[in-house]
DNA sequence: TTCATATGTTAGGAATGCTTAACACTTGAC
DNA sequence: GTCAAGTGTTAAGCATTCCTAACATATGAA
């Protein structure tokens, strides 16, 4: 590996990151894009970008698409598998609310060594998902087949929860409205209905409630219950 | 408190719990000392100090010794607490050795969050010391009155260790060469002899072995088993 | 076609935290 | 008394990572 995490540039760190869940989600990774999830500027991407291809991390193509390389891609894997095992840890033995444990990773991430990764894999049991139910890289995890997002079920039909995907925990407040609503990986519900502007109504047991447009073409559920 | 720790300094937090382990250890506390231990050059330092007290979190006296303030006392003291925290939940729930306890929780002391140091001390039933014996600022623990120096101890008589000093704990090996002798906290055994040197053998169980003048006298005992 | 929006870059600057080189001062040993 | 060792400071510089202001270019809609 080229670049030595023991050098920790945590900017590097937290731009592969980024990068990675871009892609994840399904987002064109442009620099842009990459400015707003960091909440930087855009010229402070712009200088990072370049420098993090001179470092052999990423290739910028010529529509600007940024992609991983092979050293970045591990990179980036690395700190994923640290955030989504920290939010496990932080939850599980912790016994931490999502909201917190999702803020509290994002430092964990770049402290945490690969003998305390190690040690949590197994304190933990190996666990293939966080607790949004994004894949942990290297688990060997793969998503159901049948995966769609919430905006695709059908009204009246039920669903159950497959995985909040990183673009919405950093949402402000999001992530305590899923939780408390108990919009969480495994929970089952029904969708009662779509109003015109794209928002569900769903109900996972307790009241039923409302997911917006934008959200509800996120969120992956598998039909049924 | 005027320093915000939200803010991350994490400069500050390393010399704050720098100037309060090297008083704790009975070290002077001047510039130089700083110096060795954080292992930075003297211009660093002075510098550093000098930032340090124009935010008021030390003071300089006349003849160099460097105080904490109450801000300053608030913040190394947060910083110790978590680092001895995080040994003792390393060491306790994750199974690390010493050493490698001591390392990452030089790392982890900067990202640990009110809400999980809360976490933690719950998990781990309130502990008073790290696993080194040094006390958990907050914890209440008071060492015992009759401690004193492993040199002190008289050949032929048996001890029990109380706390392995923070200054040892940076020596190279030191954390290694202690922990797996079995010269550790609540341990007891017998000072077999001393060189001209300084150098003690004692015997805690196992084989008997030499421990370096400079060493023994640093290690904090109990005398009797 | 023209204009607004989106995107990226250049230029200049700032804060943090470190370095080496050089110098000044104190203090204890001889 | 002198000299070496220890201590602190100034000066100049560098890497990292961010910022704003200004500009250039593309792209889609009216």
């Amino acid at each position: 590996m080229a670049y030595e995490p023991t050098e920790h540039h945590p900017a590097f760190e937290e731009y592969s990151e980024a990068i990675y869940e871009l892609a994840e989600d399904g987002v064109p990774v442009i620099q842009a894009r990459i400015s707003e999830r960091l909440e930087v500027s855009r010229p402070a991407v712009s200088e990072m970008v370049r420098r993090m291809e001179r470092e052999d991390l990423v290739n910028v193509k010529a529509d600007g698409e940024i992609t991983l390389t092979t050293d970045g891609k591990e990179l980036a894997t690395t700190i994923v598998r640290r955030h989504r095992l920290a939010e496990c840890f932080l939850t599980d033995v912790l016994g931490l609310n999502w909201t917190d444990a999702h803020s509290e990773a994002g430092r964990w991430e770049h402290v945490i060594s690969p003998t305390v990764e190690a040690a949590m894999l197994k304190a933990l049991g190996e666990p293939q998902t966080c607790p949004h139910g994004n894949p942990i890289p290297g688990s060997g995890y793969t998503e159901p087949e049948d995966a769609v997002v919430l905006s695709k079920i059908d009204a009246g039909d039920s669903f159950t929860v497959v995985r909040i995907p990183e673009e919405l925990e950093w949402e402000a407040g999001q992530l305590e409205f899923l939780e408390s609503s108990g919009l969480m990986p495994g929970r089952s519900g029904v969708v009662l209905s779509f109003a015109p502007d794209g928002t569900a109504t769903v109900d996972v047991g307790d009241n039923p409630f409302g997911v917006g447009g934008p959200t509800a073409e996120r969120i992956v559920v598998t039909p049924g219950a």
